[in-house]
DNA sequence: TCTTGACCTCAAGTGCGCTTGAACTTACAG
DNA sequence: CTGTAAGTTCAAGCGCACTTGAGGTCAAGA
């Protein structure tokens, strides 16, 4: 009685096509009930699971971690709001951090790259001597260090050009 | 001269492996000279556009989309201060609207989801009577349309329930 | 009752962003 | 000069998130 939408309802609702109605519940992401010719009906709050599926898709989580947060909810029976805020609570510190991440990206085209040294190689943001290196592979300033990050490793380290640390 | 650097030493640097540096090229995202034995040789400046490449990813741009705009640069030479600010323009509203997305999210985690309204349907940002499906297919309040929003498609519709609008 | 559109399963396919492996060559330290 | 780490191409493979197609069943209106 309670589950009444079919799969194609979900789907007009939600925006994603039954197959991937069907790919999420093998997953276990989420969960139907089945008529008697075995066709599956949902219940309202699969709405509301699916976007929440989808957002969390979007901003670049996995299926696979989105099904682990959301199966540390008792899946036996409505999560406590203590439930729901544990997962809100593990969640956020990625949010914040893809936040910052973007921030960053915007600031750069906004400060360093719009001014043109991404070719000149002339600007504050730039990597003097490839000092950036000593802070390990990858691009380090985009990714969250400072400059200052690899003074301070390069200091340490003992790289080219000591810097005064007091 | 100017190109010295080995496909290894950017790997190191760039964090992406030689594989994928060479896909890069492949895609016409990157370019390269090369030795009197065939090897690649790279000027520092790859390693400022790999780092971009990598975060523009990241970021949920295709290899594609960032090839696209990287091409709006004038490849023959030193593109201007203009090109740049051209290039990072047309970026911005793309990232705007990325960081806008996940402020939505977080704060929906910090408010409704938090609340246990994603099972208990209780909350104020909870679907009154299904009425966002007006607003068309997919979930609205988390892409940014918001319950007014909802409000004012069903008055204008004329769904279930017509609300009074001066 | 019949018909039509929506639904079912299962296997295979797709697109993206790379990685891996085979078979071979180059660069440089000793 | 030689050994070896690092480089080369090309084809195939992988993981993710789905989609497509074949072959068949179900549900509801005329």
């Amino acid at each position: 009685m309670e589950p009444h939408l079919t799969i194609g309802e979900v789907a007009r609702r939600s925006g994603v096509a039954p197959s991937g109605l069907r790919y999420y519940e093998t997953l276990g992401l989420i969960a139907s009930e089945r008529t008697g010719g075995n066709q599956r009906r949902y219940r309202r709050s699969v709405l509301r699971r699916v976007a929440f599926i989808r957002t969390a898709s979007r901003v670049g989580l996995t299926l696979e971690q989105i099904r682990e947060a959301l199966a540390t909810l008792p899946d036996g029976r409505t999560p406590t709001a203590q439930d729901w805020s544990r997962l809100s609570r593990s969640w956020r510190p990625l949010l914040d951090a893809r936040i910052a991440e973007l921030q960053r990206l915007r600031d750069d085209l906004d400060s360093c790259i719009g001014c043109g040294c991404l070719s000149l190689e002339r600007c504050g943001l730039q990597n003097p001597g490839d000092r950036a290196s000593a802070l390990g592979p990858g691009p380090r300033y985009l990714e969250g260090d400072t400059p200052a990050d690899a003074a301070l490793a390069e200091a340490r380290g003992g790289g080219p050009g000591a810097a005064a640390r007091p």
